[in-house]
DNA sequence: GTCTATACCTGGATAGAC
DNA sequence: GTCTATCCAGGTATAGAC
């Protein structure tokens, strides 16, 4: 709960959706902290250990965010999951998933570990909505839930990263077309 | 046409899909290849003429891999546009698109064009056959087919980088639905 | 065209003062 | 908890010999 520390989880999670995790320094969160690196490896020894900080920190706001929307309809509950990668599109940076995935191989166990059960636990959750959502009638498709969380979860991760190449409305595009399941 | 220049090539387009372009140097080709980095700059000066070197060549092979469908059924053709990314997956390699958009704004302004050119590209190509599939009967879906083309190279790029993660199925599960336009 | 040698810099990390 | 100072490794890049 220290404040320092939560800003520079903050900080790095936006280094690390926008420019990559290899691409960013300490220099660069010092930078705008305003402090030295060495205050900052004092509270994340390791690069690795604030890129664990960063995806637990992740993982919890995901968690706090559906069990607040545990109490909507179902339709609205997958609308505020599309949309609210959109938020993270307007400053151009792409989700931590989209970031964090092509290098996963050059991670540290730990940071693969933490990284895995987070995307575990985002289809989990999407596949049971998906699920619910058809036994009620209010989504319509053929294929198996779980299928159908995979491509959802894909378009969107890659939307945000076609979006920085492309710069037009793939974001947009993509979400139109998801949103009428 | 030189055979080192063109092993360079190869060799780096592997390390930018399996560690990402910021994550690999001139000594993972060195050893590789059997030279000294020295020899590498002597073809490339730096590494964003390396970088601009690969997205040219992965270009030109979807050029002509696209030109080389050119008498194919549009189903074929489709077929082999979604099954050529498994070949990449057998190795757990992303394509070069998933390896270098998260980290787009960190490129040189070269790549940057070259990437850009390449996403269009493939864009265009992939809209254009979508369209005339369905014009003769052959593709069923009721979007544009422009936004039909977004999701499915979204589909198709990300289900490379989440199978990295989840290390499961995503792959073929994700290429099953998209075969059934 | 490839080598040795080396310059230069950045980045991650630590020691110890305050 | 933040600082200064510093170390070390690695990475990009170049000069000049062969």
């Amino acid at each position: 709960m220290n404040a320092t520390r939560e800003e520079i989880i903050r900080i790095a999670d936006e280094l690390i959706r926008s420019k990559g995790y290899h691409a960013f320094s300490y220099a660069d969160i010092s930078k705008v902290l305003g402090v030295k690196n060495a205050a900052i490896h004092y509270y994340f020894p390791s690069k690795s250990d604030l890129g664990v900080a960063v995806i637990d920190n992740t993982a919890e706001k995901f968690q706090q965010t559906i069990r607040s929307w545990e109490q909507l309809p179902y339709e609205t509950q997958f609308q505020h999951f599309v949309t609210m990668h959109q938020k993270t599109k307007k400053n151009e940076w792409v989700c931590l998933m989209g970031a964090l995935s092509p290098t996963y191989d050059t991670l540290s166990e730990n940071m693969q570990l933490q990284l895995k059960e987070l995307a575990d636990n985002i289809i989990i959750w999407l596949t049971g909505l998906l699920e619910n959502g058809r036994a009620k009638g209010i989504f319509h498709f053929t294929e198996e839930a779980k299928a159908k969380a995979y491509c959802i979860q894909s378009s969107l991760l890659a939307s945000l990263l076609l979006n920085k190449v492309l710069k037009n409305d793939v974001y947009q595009v993509i979400q139109n077309t998801i949103l009428t399941v």
